[in-house]
DNA sequence: GTGCCCATGTAATCTGTTACATGATTAG
DNA sequence: CTAATCATGTAACAGATTACATGGGCAC
């Protein structure tokens, strides 16, 4: 390595997180996994995941190999450089301790600008969607996996949490 | 306005609230509230700041006005069509009922990966650092105006949260 | 006058989104 | 046969970060 490699992305960081729980997987499978997780933030674009793989392959974070079938699948795996690299994002203490971002705590204190029938039927409404995706969660939550299960749970304690703080727990 | 905007981005969003509850403000003391601001997701960088004001100004959802002093000083309001897109942006359901992003939520499901000696020492880390983070929140919370405080108190209940999973985790 | 904060911005670079393009396989 | 899904990618564009550049005001 004659260049230090940059810290990982949080993007790298959680497809290299999937390819050690699920190695020999196509690039295709991490995308959906992404596509499937709750959270909005992560679309597991193509543009994003396909160049990303690109990079941990070049910087020998990961091998991939071609499967013999026609459509030109080719699976990834870690290799032991990525594994130890992706053990330092996970101990990366100042990002891993950051409260992240939170789209409705960045406007729950601006709510108050909204005049108050609207900021009613906001807050119905919000509460609604909540208790739906809480819903859908709880319900899902027996099939997963335990380290999926694990990150459900995180999701529904903040779910819960704005819930309270709507006011219509429920 | 010949080509209807595109809605409002997170930074966009966030910059018209700043100037909502302080109007008059130049770009350079936006830029402090969220370098302040616990969240590191929003760094308030220079290269994202000032070319989200132009685009704002551009579009007409704020009014620039020069200061009088030599600093070349300029401070920025939302106007009323700003405020009414900003509204717009607030109600945004789809955006604000979505779970965000935690860099500790998306670590935590992989932590079982660290051997057992490194994990047990991160989490020691975590703890403190998530103790620190709270004590000092807690300390600001008297001093700080009330939708500041209302975000803190989120913040909070998302660090006790925390704690509570790393305090089952061992 | 030196260094620090106020205050503005730009340039290079990187990353991500959207939309598109290609082709194989499978379900109805 | 047709539509959906598997599977790969690229191109145009938007957005953010870092680092740099500029200059006024103030404290020591």
């Amino acid at each position: 390595m004659t260049k230090a490699r940059a810290a990982l992305t949080e993007l790298e960081g959680a497809i290299l997180g999937v390819l050690r729980r699920a190695p020999e997987t196509t690039a295709y499978a991490v995308r959906k996994v992404f596509a499937e997780s709750w959270s909005a933030e992560w679309s597991g674009s193509a543009g994003a995941v396909y160049p990303a793989i690109q990079r941990l392959a070049r910087g020998g974070l990961i091998r991939v190999k071609r499967t013999g079938d026609r459509r030109g699948g080719q699976t990834c795996s870690p290799t032991v450089l990525g594994a130890r690299l992706h053990d330092d994002w996970l101990c990366d203490v100042a990002r891993a301790a950051g409260p992240g971002m939170d789209p409705f705590r960045t406007r729950a204190a601006l709510w108050s600008f909204l005049p108050k029938s609207r900021r009613k039927h906001l807050m119905a409404t919000l509460a609604r969607e909540t208790r739906s995706l809480r819903d859908e969660i709880r319900l899902g939550l027996a099939q997963r996996s335990a380290p999926d299960a694990l990150t459900d749970t995180m999701v529904l304690a903040l779910l819960d949490e704005r819930l309270r703080w709507l006011g219509q727990a429920r």
